[in-house]
Formats: structure tokens, C-alpha cells, sequence
DNA sequence: TATATTATGTTATGTTATAACATAATATTT
DNA sequence: AAATATTATGTTATAACATAACATAATATA
């Protein structure tokens, strides 16, 4: 299984994250030969500022708070997060309609997410033994899988456990 | 595997589903003593008359349509689908922002669906696999599991079927 | 440098969902 | 059966999320 909950369900530093974030943005973008220009770059950063879920507007008002004298519109958001989307960079979560980088862009992953619904964090998982069971129960449908979309909610270890200390 | 995919993508006569559905309905709004409301059987009977998820302002449409006289607003239709939502009678499909019924209300199921990006019909699948393999996800990383909503978009047998049919 | 392509700015609008308050229908108590 | 409480619906307005369409600017390619 790979993951990034041990880190994303977690207080830490941050800086590494949107770090890491940018730089394999950059590697990919060049090889791609596609252009990371300043608003996709921004808006990438903003969107790793956290570990949870961004909604589109949120980005626009941080980008607004940004960038005091140009007003941003809908679209200026909405095509940054489309490219980013695209090229795999960030995620939709659709039951929040939020977006949440994706931490392993290169790696074929899977969409699957748990998701605190005490803190928000989100952490992206990719589990062999999950795939697998999807893809059998997809042949036994004669059902051939495009993309999925997989969305745990719960708790995550880290709330569970101040929930705990504060109760006792 | 409990499943509604062997109808639900085939075309069949519809009218048994609806009826099965409505009953059920029935029986578990006596049960637990809630009030099964023209509109509110009506928005499941509407929700029923096909496999396709279907969005709360077509609901809203057809409902419209039936009830030529009186106007229906959007609470209207959302205060019957909450109804639904919450005992279990339809589910929402989140990325499609749209309403399916549920075959078999009073299983302990799992909001796993096969939508065929196709015919747009949607099945829901209850995979004892499926649900060990998340439980043991959920428990290496400590996440304590609430709720799920499992989306496999792709191509149904049926529809995969008719293509390679026009194509030969 | 000229041309084509890609990205962004801008205005307007489409789509999905809910808040808030009034009225009507149904259930419960006396 | 009437009074009261609860639940459901009608109605208006608006919030939240997302895109269409067209103009302009920046960048890549010939």
C-alpha cells in the first residue's frame, strides 16, 4: 500500500510537501512540454497549502487576497485546476467539490481517499489487494473500468486519539 | 457478490422494478413509522423509471410536467430526495450530482457503483471482498470507517457488446 | 518577423443546492 | 372531538459551484 496518510492525517511541517509538490510539477510540465505558467504554479501551491480539500472558490478568494489589484474571475480558477487536473498534478473530490494535490503523479495510482471528516485532512491510499478485488469484480461484471472515484469518510487515527486523551 | 447489474444494464421491463421498489418503500416507511407522501413516492416512482441517475432539476422537470397546474420549486424536490437519501430508499451519486434508487434498501450494503459512461445506466454492486479489503486499509492506517462512496465508471457488458457488433 | 497556438481577461449566465419564513396537513394529547 | 404539537409543503430569495463565449495577450513555431 502506498500512502501519504501517515503524513497528510498528521500535524507537520509543510513546507516539504508543497516543496516536493512543485518541484515533480516542474520535471512533469517539462517533460510534457507544457506550460507551468504563474497561476497554475499559484494555485498549485495554494492547493498544498493543506492537506485538505480546496474548493474552487477558496482558491479564488486566496488568489484574490494575492493578487490585490487585478480582479480574479471563475475561469481564471477553474482552468487552472483543469490543467492541473488533467496532467494529473491535483484531484477532484466530488463529494466535496474540493481538489486536493495528488502526492504520487507519476505512480499509477488509484483515487482512493480517506478523509477525516473531524479534521478534513484527506490522504490519498493505492492498495494492490484493492485494485485486485476491483478488477474481478469488474470482469465478473464483463465491465470494463475506465476511472474510478473511491471516497472513505471516517476518522482518522490522529483524531481518534485526541478524542480519546479528551474524554479520559 | 449482491448486484442489480444484470438488469440494471441490460434493457428489461421496467415496470417490476418500480413496482418492487415502491413496495419495499412501503413496507420500511410503515415500519419505521414515517410518512410516505404522494411527493415523496412520486420523486422515488420518477427516480425508478430508469437505471440512469438522474439530477434533481430533471426530477424537478418531470414533476413539473405531471402537476401541470401548481409550480414546483427546487425545495420541493430536495426535501423529498433528503427523505430518500436518508432512509436509505436512493442514493446519490456524487461526480454526476444526481439520484439512483437502491435495489435492496435493507441489506447492509455498500454504495458501490458500476456507471457505464455509455448508456448511463448505473448498478450497484455489494462485494464481500471489496468490503474486507477496505476494512483492512481502513485498519492498517487506524481510520475508523463511517461511510463510502465507491464510483467505477467504464463500460458496460451490454454496451461493449452492441459496439463490437457494429464494428465487425 | 510573421503566423499559429496557447493562455488569460472579462462579462454573462447556467447548474446545483439551501436558508428562511409562511401555511397546511397529520399525529398526539387532553 | 377539540386543542396542541409535530411534521410536511409552499414560496421567495439567494448561496455555492461551474462554464460559455468572445476579446486580448503571451508564447511557441515556421
Amino acid at each position: 500500500m502506498i500512502t501519504n496518510f501517515h503524513l497528510a492525517l498528521k500535524s507537520h511541517d509543510h513546507s516539504r510537501c508543497i516543496d516536493a509538490a512543485l518541484e515533480q510539477a516542474n520535471h512533469i510540465c517539462k517533460q510534457k512540454k507544457l506550460q507551468f505558467t504563474p497561476t497554475r504554479k499559484l494555485v498549485l501551491k495554494l492547493i498544498w497549502q493543506s492537506h485538505r480539500p480546496l474548493g474552487a472558490y477558496q482558491i479564488l478568494d486566496m488568489l484574490a487576497d494575492l493578487n490585490k489589484k487585478k480582479s480574479i474571475a471563475p475561469p481564471t480558477v477553474y482552468r487552472a485546476i483543469n490543467f492541473l487536473l488533467l496532467h494529473g498534478l491535483i484531484h477532484r473530490i466530488p463529494s466535496l467539490n474540493a481538489f486536493i494535490g495528488c502526492p504520487f503523479p507519476n505512480s499509477s495510482h488509484s483515487n482512493v481517499f480517506m478523509i477525516c471528516e473531524n479534521c478534513s485532512n484527506a490522504a490519498e491510499i493505492s492498495d494492490k489487494g484493492l485494485n485486485k478485488v476491483l478488477r474481478s469484480a469488474c470482469e465478473r461484471a464483463q465491465f470494463h473500468l475506465n476511472m474510478q472515484n473511491i471516497e472513505l469518510f471516517g476518522t482518522c487515527a490522529t483524531c481518534t486519539e485526541n478524542k480519546t486523551l479528551s474524554s479520559s
